[in-house]
DNA sequence: AGCGTGACGAGTA
DNA sequence: ATACTCGCCACGC
């Protein structure tokens, strides 16, 4: 009897898939094309479903699977831990930084989110 | 059940 | 610019 008995309170997941949500959230940041980036809000907003932290930990823990240096924090700030391989594919893809100023020496560039920000409806982009 | 923690975000001082 | 508070929600202890 192939049975695939749900349990009184839910789900039976394959072993070998992911959560439903966390699919979702993996797909949207393979959208994000090269050069823009997404913050954690906006795809959950975009999913309507969840919030910036429920994205942020399926990305700590499945992003490595997909191009996990577009998904930012609101506030450009470069992913602890992780910066200078994010920098590196910023500064290839041609990402918007913001660059330090004299007095922050010593501190990475951040994301220049008025121009990074990607709202999943690419539109042409004017010039500079 | 409470409580701390986290790849968050917005607001306030 | 920094620091702190709150709201948010899933997890682990």
């Amino acid at each position: 009897m192939s049975e695939v008995s749900l349990p009184d309170d839910g789900r039976a997941e394959p072993a070998d898939a992911l959560p439903e949500y966390a699919e979702r959230v993996l797909e949207v940041a393979e959208l994000i094309p090269p050069g823009r980036v997404m913050t954690y809000g906006d795809v959950a907003e975009w999913l309507a479903e969840g919030g910036p932290r429920q994205v942020g930990r399926v990305m700590s823990l499945y992003g490595g699977a997909v191009p996990w240096w577009r998904v930012v924090r609101a506030d450009g700030v470069l992913l602890p831990g992780h910066e200078l391989r994010a920098l590196t594919r910023y500064r290839t893809e041609g990402t918007p930084l913001r660059e330090a100023g004299r007095a922050a020496e010593g501190h990475l560039p951040r994301l220049d989110m008025r121009r990074a920000r990607w709202d999943g409806g690419e539109r042409a982009q004017g010039h500079t």
